[in-house]
DNA sequence: AGGAAATAGTCTATTTTGGACTATTCCAAA
DNA sequence: TTTGGAATAGTCCAAAATAGACTATTTCCT
């Protein structure tokens, strides 16, 4: 099952989505992904699962080696939250 | 000593820069951003002296909390990488 | 169906963290 | 200058997160 172990918020969840939809929009898997960042699979895996957090200037890193834009990705992110949020307002969920 | 534990890469560093900066802008103390993000002063200053990484979520709600807006945060933080990046071509470390 | 590519999951040693508490630094008023 | 309080840094260690080799599953062709 998606993203069972430690991230839980539906923001991180908005972050975790776009991360990948960049990497798939680049058409690379996630070996083509680990050798230009110099990481394992395993650990491309586990970032885009939420099981590994990735901070700013990881996520700067991956930006340049799928080939996005960093200050324009967290402006998509920034929106997709406040969107997320806006549905959230709209049907609650408890 | 600053930062002497486990981030540390120039970036982390400018990273850390910028939000203390932006924090200090908003005329705001440790203790008045923990409040507000429900958190302790001691978690504050890890995450600023880099001892507690932040992600980018987690960013996103200390840019709240202080007022700054997000997606220029990353903007700028973009730029400064680009510009410690440059001054460290023209004068190498080592 | 069958195989290979892509991705997810497991395991454990190592590293990071949370937060109460303590120590230090800073700085303005006396 | 001292002094006192505000602000920030540092300590300790149990608990939680992480790394990465290895394995299992899932996805996609043909």
């Amino acid at each position: 099952m998606a993203q069972s172990k430690s991230i839980y918020s539906r923001e991180y969840g908005v972050f975790l989505d776009l991360l990948r939809a960049e990497r798939l929009a680049a058409r690379m898997t996630q070996i083509d992904l680990a050798k230009k960042l110099k990481e394992t699979q395993t650990f491309v895996s586990k970032c885009e699962r939420g099981e590994r957090r990735l901070d700013m200037i990881e996520t700067r890193r991956f930006c340049i080696a799928i080939g996005a834009n960093y200050p324009e990705f967290a402006a998509k992110l920034d929106a997709a939250i406040e969107q997320s949020a806006a549905a959230k307002r709209i049907a609650p969920r408890r």
